[in-house]
Formats: structure tokens, sequence, C-alpha cells
DNA sequence: ACCTGAACACCGTTCAAGT
DNA sequence: ACCTGAACACCGTTCAAGT
């Protein structure tokens, strides 16, 4: 049998390819990681990646796009806990990976596809949040101003770290 | 006279290195910039920076310090506008250099300069916004997490393209 | 369809050598 | 003290070639 016949399924190895970029991008930094690494980890060439992905840059998108969704997935479930309860949850969740956060802002002038996703992140993170809001009783006027500014407050808190007192309160001030 | 004999003091040269570096920083972005670019408009060769500057990270300082002392002494001719108005000019001022802010916080894991700045700029941008709530007559409670909150909105102002209005918006709503 | 080895142009950085 | 040419290891990406 020949050494590069698919041993298994094609689907498989692409996952495996998002799977290590995604715990190298998130340990090593986006810049910090280089493709060959993300390779050896899935048991590829560099070269190989191309073949799954048009290049870096939309390697990252799929990286950040499946964090994104499992991320809300798992947030649906607290859907009857207080905004402030939930949105410091996401804070924590995603605080480990605050370097995807900075390289998709840091890359985004440069790259279409990363400008693209981001911004449909902030749609999706907006229409969201919004919702969170209007569950909790806040008024419809000044609405949109205040989701927009408590997702760049959320982006904020997963880039900085702050210790646990501070981020719980100044998320409570954003829900208040 | 031989060609490598100063032809200028070098603090000027300096100078000369960290006005091409803001520019192009500022234009092409950190990643997109290399040394070989900076060093050609400031006509020098790229290990000649390594003279002026231990390393790429370390002259990315200099300009956001640069910008940064510049910026807070135009503020200050401000000092008697409201808070809503002072932050929007300082969100106007800094929006062009968007990508030195994105660059900082993608590089502050990695650099250790680049961390040490930009802590440094959040304790002195907090203390600023500290003192421009209390002469805004907003109450002392609270007030720690109300600053804080407010650069991280400014940073997300800067870093990300909303039109004026809905930046008008948020700044009224974080200034209220 | 899937994977590789070899090559390309480029990058930040180092260093011995010049003036 | 200030500057350069040449080299180093590395990078993302391409492509002809293999199975």
């Amino acid at each position: 049998m020949p050494r590069n016949r698919r041993p298994q399924d094609p689907e498989a190895k692409r996952e495996e390819i998002l799977d290590a970029a995604t715990e190298l991008f998130t340990r090593l930094g986006y810049e910090g990681t280089s493709l060959k690494a993300i390779a050896t980890s899935a048991g590829v060439t560099a070269n190989t990646i191309y073949w799954y992905f048009p290049d870096k840059d939309t390697l990252l998108v799929g990286v950040v796009d499946r964090l994104l969704m499992a991320a809300l997935t798992d947030l649906s479930a607290l859907e009857d806990e207080p905004l402030a309860e939930q949105l410091l949850w996401v804070v924590q969740r995603l605080r480990d990976n605050h370097q995807l956060v900075t390289a998709v802002h840091a890359r985004a002038d440069t790259s279409p596809p990363i400008d693209a996703w981001h911004r449909r992140f902030h749609d999706l993170a907006d229409a969201v949040l919004k919702e969170g809001f209007r569950q909790a009783g806040a008024p419809e006027s000044g609405l949109d101003a205040r989701t927009h500014m408590a997702v760049l407050v959320v982006e904020g808190l997963i880039t900085h770290t702050h210790d646990g007192d501070r981020t719980r309160a100044i998320l409570d001030l954003l829900a208040s």
C-alpha cells in the first residue's frame, strides 16, 4: 500500500489540520506558528495544507469559525442566566484564545477573507447580544449603541488580562 | 569625504527612521512593512536600523510611544471640552493609526518590550481618563471599572470602523 | 484525489569588515 | 561611532511530479 494514499477519509485529515492549527495558534500565536509546525503536528508536509486551505489566513478563518460556533452552541445552554453571568462565561471561555482574536484584528486590513469573517462575526455578536439585552429588560432606546459597545468591551476583556474582580465589575456595569 | 561618515547628527537619523517606520507601519501594517522598506525610505541599509534599535519590536515601541506623547500633548488643549468630545477627538485622531494598535496587541504576548509598553500605556490611559471622569462630575463609586471599560471602548472604536453617528452614540453613552 | 520534494522570493537578524 | 555586504535560518507559497 503506497504511503500517500489516504489512510482515512479526507474530511478527518482536514479536521486534524484544524485541530493542530487551533492548538498552535492558541499557544504560540498566529505569526509565531509556521505552517510547517502545523503540518508536522498533523502528520503531513507543509505544502499539503494547501490542498485543504488556499492560504494561512483562510486556515485561521477555519479555526476561529469553528471555535465561535462551538462557543455559541455552549452559550445557548446558559440563556436563562443573568446577562452579566453569560458575558463573564464568554470572556472566561475565550480568554485562552486571545491570540486568535488579536490575530484577526491585526490581519483584517490585509486579508479579505479575514476581514469578511470579522465583519460577519460582529454582525452575529451584535445580534446575539442585542437579544440578550432585550431579554434582560433593557430599554429599546440606545440599544444599538449599547450592544456595539458591549461587544467591544467583551473583546477588550478577552485580549487584556484583568483579575477576576475587575472583569466582573466591568461586566456588571455593562449589564446594568 | 567618506560616504559613511555621518552627514548629519545621529539623533536626526534616528528620527528619520522613526518617521519612515511611522508612515509605513500606519499605511501597510507592522507585518506588512519590512525593515528593508523602512531603511530605504530613511536612506540607509536594513542592518543600519540595528544600530539605532535592538529589533523590529523595539522600533515599533519607539513609533507608538512618540505618537502617544504627541496625542497627549495635543489633547491637553481640549481639557475644558466635554468628556465625550475629548474621547471623540482621540478616536478620530488615532483612527488612521489603528494598524499600530492591533500590532501592539498581537505582539504583546511574544515581545517583552511591547508587552511592557502596552502595560504602561494602559496605566497612563486609565489615569488620564479617570481624571477626565472626575472633572466631568462622575461619582467615585465604580469609577475604576468605568475608566477601564472606557479605555477598552476607545481602543475598540479605533480598531473597528464605525460610521460617525454610531461612534458618537457610543461615546455619549460611555460619558453619560 | 491526495501528497511530496524541491524551489522561489522574502523575512528579521548577525557579524566581520570598512571608514 | 556609524554604516555596509554578505551570510544565516526561516517563512509562506508554488509547482511539477508521484501514487
